[in-house]
DNA sequence: TTAAATTTTTAGGTTAATCTAAAAATTATT
DNA sequence: AATAATTTTTAGATTAACCTAAAAATTTAA
C-alpha cells in the first residue's frame, strides 16, 4: 500500500516513543514529537489504523502493529545507514547528518539500501552509537549505561548518545568526548551530581549531570 | 522561498522543453511530460509565476526565468551527480538509477552535493552522457552528434544517449554499446536506414536507425 | 474571413494534511 | 462520589495539488 512521507514519519515517532515504555502512546505524546497539534495526531492515527499500521481505540492511545512496526525499522535503518553514509564518506561531523538524514530516510530502493549497507561494511552502529537494524529489521542488542549511572573510579567507553540535538553533540566534539573515547571516572561532586573524568588519558575534566545523562557507556 | 517537490518538478520539466526550442513552452507539453492534466498544470503556472520562478502570460505559454533557471539547473545537476553515485559507487546498472535519482534530486543540501560531487571527482557527465551543470549552474557544452547523421566508412565514439529508457539501455547493453564504445560504420542501408556496424572491433552487427536515432556520438 | 478544430483557461469539486475552537471523555482532587 | 483539571476527539475551515466538464481564446482550414 502507498505510504506518504508524513505518514512514515508518523510511525518513526510511534517507534521512538514505544522504545520507552510498553504503554500506549498517547496523542499529545506523538503530537509533541510531531511538532502538530492534538487534533491532527486524532486524523492521522485514524487513518494509519485504517491502512492496518496501528491499534488504536479513541481515548485508548496508539501502538504499532506487526506491519507498522516493520515499517518503522526500515525507516530506522535507513535513517542510521545514510548518517555513517554522510559521516564515514561524505565527511560530515556527527552533529550535521541528522537533518539530511531525515530527508534521505524517505527515499524508496530496497535494492539502494541494500548496497548502501554492504558499501558501508554493514556497520552495526550509526555515528551516534544508535543500534541499525538489519534487512530483516532484527536491532542489534546493545546493553549500554548512561555515563550518571556509573560509579566513581570506574573505566568505561563511550558507545553513543542519547540525543542527537547539535548543540549537545558540539559540546560533546569540544570536549573530546568522541565515540570510543576511554572515560575514567576520578570523581563523583555530591553536590551537583558533576563528574570529574579523564579522557583518553588526558587531564581530568568536569561535566555535568545533565551531559553525563545523555552519554551512553559500556563498563 | 520555500519549494515544493512538485513545483521542483515543474521547473525540471520547463527547463527540458526549453532545451529543444527557443519558443515558449506550451501547457500542453507541460502536461505530457508531467503525467497530468492541462488544466492542473495551468494552476501552477501561475503558481509559479507568482513566486517569480516563469515568465506566463496566459494562452502565449511559459519560459523560465533567471531564477527558475538556476533552481532546473540545480535539480538536474543533483539528479546526475546521484546518477554517477549510484553506477559508480553502488554498483547499479545505467537502466536502473533514473528512478531512484528522481527521488534523490529533491534533497536539499547545498553542502551534500558539494561533498558528493568532490567525492565522486567532479565528474563532467553521468552515466548517460549527460552534462553535469558545476556549483555556479554552468553545463559543460558537449558538442556531440547522433549516431543516424554519421556517415558510413567514419569511425566514432559513443559519448551518451538522447533516451533514459530502461528498455532503450537494456538493449544497447546486450548489444555491447556502452559508454566510450568504439563504433566503425561499415554500411548505411538505404532501405530502411539500418547501420552495420562494428563495435569495438568486433564482428559488425545491424542497429535500427530508431536505435541510431538515440546514440550521441563523437567524432 | 468566416467556420471548424484545437488549445487553454475557468468553474466547481476532491483528497491529504493541517489548523482553531468547542464538545466529550478520562483522570485527578477534593 | 462529585467536581475540577486535563486530555482527546469532533466540527468546521484552509491550503496544495489534482480532477472533469464547460467556456473562452487561438490557430487552422475552408
Ligand atoms: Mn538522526
Ligand atoms: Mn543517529
Ligand atoms: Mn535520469
Ligand atoms: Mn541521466
Amino acid at each position: 500500500m502507498a505510504i506518504s512521507f508524513t505518514e512514515e514519519n508518523y510511525l518513526k515517532v510511534i517507534h521512538r516513543l514505544s522504545e520507552a515504555t510498553s504503554e500506549d502512546i498517547s496523542t499529545n505524546a506523538v503530537a509533541e514529537l510531531m511538532q502538530t497539534k492534538a487534533a491532527s495526531v486524532t486524523d492521522m492515527l485514524r487513518k494509519l489504523a485504517d491502512k492496518g499500521w496501528v491499534n488504536y481505540q479513541k481515548y485508548q492511545g496508539v501502538r504499532l502493529s506487526a506491519e507498522g512496526e516493520k515499517i518503522a525499522l526500515s525507516i530506522v535503518r535507513k535513517h542510521r545507514l545514510w548518517e555513517v553514509f554522510l559521516v564515514d564518506k561524505m565527511g560530515f561531523n556527527w552533529d550535521e547528518v541528522h537533518e539530511i538524514a531525515e530527508q534521505l530516510e524517505h527515499i524508496e530502493s530496497d535494492q539502494l539500501v541494500n548496497k548502501l549497507d554492504e558499501y558501508l561494511g554493514f556497520p552495526k552502529t550509526d555515528p551516534h552509537g544508535d543500534p541499525i537494524p538489519n534487512k530483516e529489521g532484527v536491532l542489534p542488542e546493545l546493553a549500554y549505561s548512561h555515563l550518571s549511572d556509573i560509579k566513581a573510579t570506574k573505566t568505561c567507553k563511550l558507545m553513543g548518545v542519547a540525543q542527537d540535538s547539535a548543540v549537545f553533540l558540539q559540546l560533546l566534539t569540544k570536549l573530546n568526548l568522541n565515540l570510543g573515547a576511554k572515560l575514567d571516572i576520578k570523581e563523583i561532586n555530591e553536590f551537583d551530581r558533576s563528574i570529574f573524568v579523564s579522557i583518553n588519558d588526558a587531564a581530568p575534566i568536569f561535566i555535568s549531570h545533565e551531559v553525563a545523562k545523555n552519554i551512553l557507556v559500556k563498563i
